[in-house]
DNA sequence: GAGTTCTCTTGACTAGTTCAAGAAAACGCG
DNA sequence: CGCGTTTTCTTGAACTAGTCAAGAGAACTC
């Protein structure tokens, strides 16, 4: 018996068609939150082999789309994946490394969705970075 | 007499040298916040027409780092440059054409720095985009 | 004004991502 | 179950933003 998450079923809630490469994606990123779109390759093939690297960008656009997976990119970064989704929560990034870990802003629900001026424009997500140091990279300075 | 901030100041006190290709690139990016790389070529090549593309690159990272101008990226988007510096200022940004505007974040000062786990992280920055639409692209959907 | 050091030009190159066409697979329906 | 439609995957090329490297040229120091 799976003991882990139903990602057929995932798919099919979200009307997507189940096919090997998407089980493959989907489980890749539960299990590397924040890999970058090389690192779901490479963890992909290992259980699949011949899953071309635009089926793995189509993929996680697809899965993006739906809501499935949440994709982040912090400045200077490659885009990265994560499958916790439809929490309100930010990142800690690592200005040395690149280390990311989640955080919950401290900030009560929704944090800082209220900008003081908002010059018209319609606001639906706040997304916070914060940037650092990781326990590692902060050592050795 | 010159009305504008004295650019050739501004690099002498941060130690540069003076240049017009860094003078360009300063004014440029002073009068037309959030311009991306390309913009701020073809802006400075207005003014000065045999710019290296490297020359712009160089000087943007060379002001980036002297803390003359600010680098941002939101998710998906290029680099861009702006000269307001120092401040705590955020941006939102719009989904459907990029545009960017200044917001100040309303919570108090230094807004979301308290992270509530920040996992022995080192933090020494908050940075927040807002996501949502602008006036025109919110009007047209 | 000479020497040193930094900056710019030139041109090649890379990484990450996207585009396009056709083959193959998934799903709906009889 | 098997057929047709639609979506997705494969293959391979292309593109964009940005970087690297070597040498010529300009800025600053004394």
């Amino acid at each position: 018996m799976p003991s882990g998450p139903d990602y057929e079923l995932m798919l099919r809630e979200a009307d997507l068609r189940v096919t090997r490469p998407r089980l493959a994606v989907l489980e890749v990123v539960h299990e590397h939150p924040h890999a970058d779109t090389e690192s779901v390759i490479d963890a992909v093939r290992r259980g699949l082999a011949d899953v071309s690297h635009q089926a793995v960008y189509d993929v996680l656009r697809a899965l993006t789309t739906a809501g499935l997976v949440r994709r982040i990119q912090p400045a200077g970064s490659v885009a990265r994946y994560e499958a916790r989704v439809g929490d309100n929560h930010h990142h800690v990034v690592c200005r040395v490394c690149g280390a990311i870990a989640d955080v919950d802003c401290a900030v009560g629900h929704r944090p800082c969705l209220t900008a003081s001026e908002h010059h018209g424009f319609v606001i639906d997500e706040a997304e916070v970075v914060y940037w650092g140091l990781c326990p590692e990279c902060s050592e050795s300075s």
